[in-house]
DNA sequence: CATGAATGAGTATTCATTCAT
DNA sequence: TATGAATGAATACTCATTCAT
C-alpha cells in the first residue's frame, strides 16, 4: 500500500521518539517529537495515526536494530561459549553506543503501552544464540519456558550495561566479568 | 493541635500511588491516586507537596517493605549459601505476592523522576546478604563496583519473578532455578 | 457584641493582610496573611468571616491610620494653605514611612473588592483640610462634586510618594515641589 | 504554511483581557478572556505564552492606544497651552468611551504583574505634550525628574475622569475644570 | 476560643489530534 | 503530501472555608 513518502521522515520519527523518551520519558509530547525529527506537528501523524502506535513501531525498530547488532555476529560453526561471547560482546557494545536507545526501550518495555502483538514480534525477533537450546538440555531449567534464557542474557547484560555506562573507564571489565558471570549459569558442568 | 495529621492517610496514598502506577504508568493522576485513598483531592498535596515527591517517597516505602522481607531472614550464623537463599525466597515470594507494587517500583526506577537523593538510601537500604563481601573476594569482580553483586541478585530475581508470574503453577519451580543460577554466580568455586 | 477575645490578633490580621496584598496582591492567600499574623489558618475566620470582609475592615483601617496621621496636625486657627501644608507634609511623611500600606490601599483601591459601603465610610474619614470649602468658593469646581478638591489632594499627593519614594534622597525636595503644585491649583487667586 | 496565525485573534484577545480584567480584576480566568475573545482556552497560550505575558502585552496594547489618540492631535506649531489642552481633551474623550480599558490598565498598573521591561517601553510611549520641557525650565520642578510632569498629567486626568464618568451629565464641565487646574501648574507665571 | 486537617471547586497550562490551507 | 493553527479535554496544584479536636 501507499507507505507515506519519506522512508527517511519515518525513521527520523523513530529515532526522535526514541530520543524523546531517553530524556523525558513515556510523556514526552508528539510537538516535542516531531520538532526533533525536524518536521511538523501534524506531518508525525501521517506517519503514525497516534502516539501508542509510534511507540510500539519505534520499539521494535530499535529492538530489531539491537538484534541485528547482537546476531550478526554469530557463526553457526562455532561453539556456544564462542557464539554466546560474541552475542554478548555485541549487545554491550552496541548499548554503550546508544545509551538513549536502551534508555527508551527499558522505560517503553516497562510499560502497558506496547501491545500483545508488539510482544510476540519481539519474542521472535531475538537472534538464536543457542540460548533456547541450552536451556531445554540444562537439567537447571528443565521444562521451564525456553524464553527464561534470553531473559537472563538480557537482564544481566543490562545490569552490566548499567555499571559499564557508569563507569566507562572500566567497561571494559564489566563487559568481561559479566559475561563470565552469565557463562557460568548456562555453560557450567553441573 | 487541632488535629494530627494521619499516618494512615499517608500510607493509604503512598499504596494508592503504587497501585496506580502499576496500572496506569507514572502519568496515573493524582486524581486517580487520591481516590484510591480515599480522600480528597486536595488532601494528597498536604501530605506530599508535590506528585514527585509522592511517587519518591511511595519509591522507598515500597523498596523499604522488599528489603524489610528480604532481609528479616537472615540469620548471620548460617553461612554464605543459606542465607542468599532464604533472602532469594522471600524477595521471589514478596514479589508474588505485591505485584503492583513491583510493577510500581520497576516503573519508576527507569524513569528520571527519581532524585539522586532517593538513589542515594536506596542503596543504604537494601540488606547485605553477603553479596558485596562476595564480590570482593570473588576474582570475577575482583576490583569492580560492590554493588554489582546486589544488582545481579536483583536482576536475575526480577527475571525471574516475571517468568514465576506468568505461570504461578510452577512459581516454585522458577524459584529454585532462579536461585541455583544465580547461586553459580556467586558460589561455584571457580 | 462578643468582638473576639484578643483585640491584639484583629490587629495584627489586618496588618499581614496590608503586608500581603503589597507582597502578592489581592490574590494573596489567607493562609499567607495568618502566617505572618503568627496565628492559624482557622483563627482569621473567627475574626472576619470573609476574606473580602478582612479586605475591606483592613482598608479602611488602614486609611483610618493615614486619616489620623494627616488630620492629627490641623490646626483651625491657622489659614487655609498652612493647614494643607501641614497635612500635605504628613500625608507624604506617613506614606514614605508605611509603603506597604500605601501600596496595599492604592491596590485594593484598584478593586471592586471594596463594598459601597466601605467607601461611603472612606468618604467621611478623610480629615477637612478646608478643601471641600475651597472648592465651593473656588470659581474653578464652582457647582461640580466638592470631593473633587479631595481627590486631587490625593492624586497628586500619590504621584509625589512614588517619585519620592524612588529617589529618596530627595524626597525632601519632592514633598516641597508637589505642595506647590497642589497649591497653585487652590491657592492661586484667579 | 498551513494557516498565519491570526492578528485578529490576537487583537481580540487583547481587549478580551482587559474587559475581563475590568470586570474580574486580574484574577480573571484565562478561560473567561478566551471566551470572551471567541476562541478556544488553548488558543490563547499559543498566542500568549502566559497568562502574565498575555496582560503586559495587553497593558502596553491599550496604553499605545491611549497615547495615540493623546498625541495625535499634538500640533507643534502650537504653544504648549493649546497643546497641552488638546490632548487633554483627548486623553479625558478617549478614557470616557473606554471605561474598561482605563480600569484595566489602571488596576493592571498597581500591580506587580507588570514587568520592569514593560515600565520601561511606558516611559517611552507617552507622548511629548512639551511637559518635560516644561518642567525643566520650570522653578517648581528644577532639578528633579523631568517625568514628574507626565506623572502629574496622568493623576490629575485619571482623578477627574474619575469624577467626570460618575457624573456623564457634566463630563465637560470636569474635562475643562480638571485641565485649568493642571494649567495652573505649568503655565502659572510664578 | 484556637487550631490545623480536610475538603473540592477553581485555575493555568499542556497536549494528542484534527483539518483548513 | 506537508504544514501548523485550532481545539478542548485532561491534569497538577491552590485556596477559601469548614469543622473535629
Amino acid at each position: 500500500m501507499a507507505r507515506p513518502k519519506s522512508e527517511e521522515k519515518r525513521t527520523q520519527l523513530l529515532h526522535a521518539a526514541a530520543e524523546a523518551i531517553a530524556q523525558r520519558g513515556v510523556g514526552a509530547p508528539t510537538a516535542m517529537i516531531s520538532a526533533m525529527a525536524g518536521v511538523a506537528e501534524g506531518t508525525l501523524f501521517r506517519y503514525f495515526p497516534t502516539k501508542e502506535v509510534l511507540f510500539n513501531e519505534m520499539y521494535l525498530h530499535i529492538f530489531r536494530q539491537l538484534c541485528d547488532a547482537t546476531g550478526a555476529v554469530l557463526d553457526p560453526s562455532q561453539p556456544l561459549l564462542q557464539r554466546a561471547e560474541m552475542s554478548w560482546n555485541s549487545y554491550i557494545d552496541w548499548g554503550l553506543a546508544h545509551p538513549a536507545w536502551i534508555k527508551a526501550v527499558n522505560q517503553l518495555g516497562m510499560t502497558d503501552i506496547l501491545t500483545e502483538e508488539t510482544r510476540d514480534i519481539e519474542r521472535t525477533l531475538f537472534p538464536d544464540v543457542g540460548l533456547m537450546e541450552a536451556c531445554e538440555k540444562s537439567e537447571l531449567f528443565e521444562g521451564l519456558n525456553i524464553a527464561f534464557g534470553d531473559a537472563m542474557f538480557i537482564a544481566i547484560a543490562d545490569a552490566t550495561l548499567r555499571f559499564a555506562a557508569q563507569e566507562p573507564a572500566r567497561a571494559d571489565e564489566y563487559k568481561l566479568s559479566g559475561f563470565k558471570a552469565f557463562a557460568r549459569i548456562f555453560l557450567t558442568s553441573a
